[in-house]
RNA sequence: GCCCGGGUGGUGGAAUAGGUAGACACGCAGGACUUAAAAUCCUGUAGUUAUUGUGGCUGUGCGGGUUCGAUUCCCGCCCCGGGUACCA
């Protein structure tokens, strides 16, 4: 009988579906395992070959452990809120919800072909109302809650009015804006609006205004993770710089606990450093400048082995200072310059970092401990959100300094001794010691450092401090489709929702754009008011800022949804809680996590940030999310390119190229014959403008230029996932993903290659049939046929435990040709190999399984152990002579003694064939690998 | 610029507490079976050289080093991919 793999598919996937074969409880006896894939964004372009990677391998480990024993959870849902379906419906007026319906069912579609044992009851969406019911519950509870940095925990709000009603804010360490001193009488005296002010200084989802980035296209303002290089991730529209008031989520209040438990978990370094990175952690001091005229400036700096080094003082042009300090004769060159900068960024600055400008203020600050006079010039390249936005200028030591002294023609004094000549270049290094520096004389750059700040902290005039480079995540979106945020304004106060009137469900609106006013979409909504009363969503003509209040307009970003999703699936049908107590406690967290590294500062940034918060409130009682987290590498596409003229319709053979003034286009990969060969006829219909075109060919043939790069639609380099299982098979395709590399590395698609993973499978098949019909043997195995099989077993279940997929698929060919070559079909030997292949090939181990006689799923079967008596090592016949000594490489067993070894060694006949009239003078055993003998 | 990852046959890739480099697979060449094809099976396949039936030499991006021994460790370069961008 053939291998029927289209039958076999269809057949399986209906049966783990009618039988519920991958269901988990919320709670069992077994030891649980939890293995998550990032939940996709269901776009409308479909999956192509590149999306299953990571699914593949997260469901091989999910079945593999299964298979040890463990109760696996592996669920899987969809990232259903975003800006591209809101973009489309923009365009069509369509609702993003049908869209992205009928795209998740193209998902679910694809998906259910490849054979992944997720458990389908768990699905959910976030777009669901009963899912960002609980989305909406957080947000609230990060409202009512404030940062204990003396407890380095956050704790609910009222603990922190209490503290304001006995001590005011003089006691309390918390991690907020800046705010003025108060005392508790100034608290209690306060209005209610007053109190709420600055209430919103210490709560962990605030509102404030604050420096945002702005996207008109999108019309929305943007977190820092989503803007790359000045332009939105999504669509790549330009950022502007834009003060707005916004919702906030103080991630910075976390930024030390999100350092430090990267050192808790397994996760790839490269991902660790960027995150990392991204939370920036510097230490320094923070240094108040006097100002000539009274005022004073503070500064933070790393480097305060440098202060003696300071020849001038720069500001952020948006520094609030600014204003109050600039001297008459300098005012309106300052206006113009700030000016200039806003036009420049709105022009967007385009990455012109080298090119320095900047503007003198008139003003001066006096060195504190010099009493030098310092000039104070306003610059671009210093930051208004970083530090204090401030900085004391060290020329010499500092590169950006040193371009804008050079420009500005300021002074530059070395005081690091061990550089170049400091007036070409700034020696930044941290290697020297302090020269000119009074009491820093001689002392090397680290210990000078230690002894400025305490020279700093004696004088009063500034003290050492902690510095993070990461900022408040702005939270609020001015989009439709997403959650709303449930708040409704009460005279300008911001109040929660009750909880249990929660969801605050998305209204329906006519059109998915910002109204004449420019306000969000949600204004357009008809009944967007809430009356205090009633506790429900009325009508806006009610409102009437007594009883009916307008709410919030903006509605959260896309990583609201993702930042906890992996919690409901421990327990997603909960209408009481968002996951309940005894399901978290036994789910606790991920154990492995497969997605793309591309979220590494924004999804799994948030994500530890929310759980931590959930857990500091006692919610969850896991301090990390994921304990082990595996980025799977790209598969790229190979896209091919033709070669137009410039202006005709002259199409050049990519060998004739050479030189000319060409325009290179993307074709579709369909249009090649073989190879890089143009299909001239397909070509030609491709597209109407291509009907007339003039072609060149080169041998008669016209050749495409290829180039390896990102699978995309608009590329028209996609291979879809169903044309290979309808060719091939699911199994094929999943072992193919497998064989073709490491998990993370990322690597062209190839179709090359799979035919040998397929006629593997074929051969696999023919094991068990003789002359066309099933068959075994029930014979006992003979000592080889045992060797292949327990080698299998083991080698295979190790590669599987450290993610090693491609040399596991190996190790299977590896068996299986050698029990063809044996010509063994027995039961004892093949059964065990069914169980194993399962993880990989689940349809045809299942059709096998049944074949073998049993009534349940392959996928309950208890994976087989090695037996170490069938894999008994011995010495290799392999001596060697080189350099006088006689090397030669052999496997023991690791327990044995050395001197048993050399023993072993000296009886061995050809070692005493080498020996033969020679003396041993040494042997030397390197364990395990070589025996080096001297003669 | 800075940080991370990676350069191994015609191709995808194995092998790193240093120990037969090229597992496994594709492709290619030859053969068996067949009227033929498909399918299947077998043999060969880094390069080079020779006294071509068991050898020699060269080979893991380049140049050095440590070592009896280096794809693996160290130093200095080159190239490719990814991340990041004036963070004081």
């Amino acid at each position: 009988m053939e291998y029927d793999f289209n039958n076999i598919e269809r057949y399986w996937q209906k049966y783990w579906k009618t039988h519920q074969t991958f269901q988990a409880d919320d709670i069992t006896e077994k030891i649980k395992y939890y293995v998550l894939d990032m939940f996709p964004y269901p776009s409308g372009a479909g999956l192509h070959i590149g999306h299953p990677l990571g699914y593949i391998a997260s469901d091989i480990y999910a079945r593999h452990k299964r298979a040890e024993g463990y109760h696996v959870l592996h669920p899987i849902g969809f990232d259903s809120f975003g800006l591209p379906a809101e973009q489309y419906a923009i365009q069509t007026g369509q609702h993003p919800a049908k869209t992205t319906e009928i795209n998740i069912q193209r998902y679910k579609e694809q998906l259910s072909k490849l054979g992944f044992s997720f458990d389908w009851s768990r699905e959910f969406r976030t777009s669901d109302p009963s899912y960002y019911r609980w989305t909406q519950w957080i947000f609230i509870q990060l409202f009512n809650s404030w940062y204990d940095q003396e407890a380095q925990r956050a704790r609910p709000i009222e603990s922190l009015i209490e503290a304001f009603e006995k001590n005011g804010n003089q006691t309390i360490k918390a991690a907020g804006t800046t705010t003025n001193p108060f005392t508790a009488e100034e608290w209690k005296n306060s209005t209610k609006a007053k109190k709420e002010i600055i209430l919103q200084n210490y709560r962990l989802a605030f509102r404030s205004k604050a420096t945002v980035n702005w996207c008109p296209e999108l019309g929305t303002v943007l977190a820092n993770d989503e803007v790359k290089d000045r332009k939105s991730e999504r669509g790549g529209y330009p950022v502007y710089q834009k003060e707005m008031v916004q919702w906030s989520m103080r991630i910075t209040a976390y930024a030390e606990r999100l350092l430090k438990g990267l050192d808790e978990i397994d996760w790839p370094e490269a991902l660790k450093e960027s995150q990392s990175y991204w939370i920036g952690k510097s230490f320094g001091a923070r240094i108040r400048f006097e100002l000539t005229k009274g005022n004073s400036i503070e500064i933070f700096t790393t480097r305060p082995d440098t202060i003696f080094g300071t020849t001038f003082m720069v500001l952020a042009p948006e520094h609030p200072i600014v204003n109050q300090i600039t001297t008459a004769e300098h005012r309106l060159a300052v206006e113009a310059y700030i000016e200039e900068i806003k036009k420049r960024s709105e022009l967007e600055r385009l990455s012109d970092v080298k090119n320095v400008s900047g503007q003198f203020t008139g003003a001066y600050t006096l060195h504190p401990f010099t009493g030098k006079k310092l000039p104070l010039y306003l610059s671009d390249y210093v930051l208004a959100n970083y530090g204090t936005g401030a900085i004391m200028a060290v020329p010499a030591h500092d590169s950006r300094d040193h371009r804008f002294a050079k420009r500005f023609g300021l002074e530059i004094l070395e005081v690091i001794s061990g550089g170049s000549d400091v007036q070409t270049e700034a020696h930044e290094t941290k290697e020297g010691y302090c020269i000119h520096s009074d009491f820093l004389n001689k002392l090397e750059v680290k210990v000078a450092i230690k002894k400025a700040i305490e020279k700093i902290e004696e004088k009063g005039i500034g003290q050492g401090m902690i510095n993070y480079r990461l900022r408040d995540a702005v939270f609020s979106r001015q989009r439709y489709w997403g959650e709303p945020i449930p708040i409704y304004y009460k005279k300008g106060i911001a109040v929660p929702l009750p909880e249990q009137k929660l969801p605050l469900l998305l209204p329906d609106i006519d059109k998915y754009i910002p109204t004449e006013e420019g306000e969000p979409p949600l204004r357009r909504a008809k009944a967007w008011a809430w009356d205090e009363k009633q506790q429900k969503v009325v009508n806006n003509e009610l409102m009437d800022e007594i009883q009916v209040f307008l709410l919030d307009t903006n509605t959260m970003p896309g990583w609201a949804g993702s930042s906890w999703y992996f919690l409901r699936y421990m327990n997603p049908k909960n209408e009481e809680r968002f996951v309940n107590q005894q399901a978290e406690n036994y789910w606790q967290n991920v154990d492995l996590y497969i997605g793309g590294a591309e979220h590494a500062t924004g999804h799994l940034l948030y994500a530890r940030f929310w759980h931590k918060f959930l857990k500091d409130r006692d919610w969850v009682s896991t301090e990390e999310p994921f304990k082990k987290l595996i980025n799977q590498g790209m598969i790229l596409g190979n896209s091919a390119f033709v070669a137009r003229v410039n202006g005709t319709k002259k199409f050049i053979s990519a060998g004739l190229v050479k030189n000319q003034d060409v325009q290179e286009l993307h074709i579709d990969i369909q249009l090649l014959k073989h190879g890089d060969e143009l299909d001239v006829e397909k070509f030609k219909k491709w597209r109407p403008e291509f009907a007339e075109a003039e072609l060149i060919l080169e041998g008669g043939k016209f050749f495409c230029r290829r180039k390896v790069e990102k699978m995309s639609k608009s590329k028209y380099n996609v291979i879809n996932p169903d044309e290979i299982c309808e060719k091939y098979g699911a199994d094929t395709l999943r072992m193919y993903e497998m064989f073709l590399g490491s998990l993370e590395q990322s690597k062209p698609w190839n179709t090359q290659g799979i035919i040998g993973v397929h006629q593997f499978l074929r051969k696999f098949w023919r094991l068990f049939h003789s002359t066309g019909v099933f068959h075994t043997d029930q014979e006992p195995p003979t000592a080889e046929e045992s060797k292949v099989l327990h080698q299998a077993i083991k080698k295979i279940r190790k590669d599987i435990e450290n993610l090693s997929f491609n040399t596991s698929v190996s190790a299977f060919m590896i068996a299986v040709n050698a029990l063809t070559a044996l010509k063994c079909c027995k039961r004892i030997i093949l059964e065990p190999l069914v169980i194993l292949i399962a993880p990989f090939a689940p349809h045809i181990a299942e059709a096998l399984w049944q074949r073998l006689g049993h009534e349940d799923s392959v996928s309950l079967a208890r994976i087989p152990n090695h037996d170490p008596q069938h894999l008994v090592e011995e010495i290799i016949e392999y001596p060697v002579m080189f350099n006088g000594k006689l090397r030669f490489k052999a496997h023991f067993q690791a327990n044995i003694p050395t001197t048993e070894i050399e023993q072993q060694i000296l009886k061995y006949p050809k070692i005493q064939d080498y020996l033969n009239g020679k003396t041993l003078k040494k042997i030397i055993i390197i364990p395990k690998k070589v025996i080096n003998i001297v003669l």
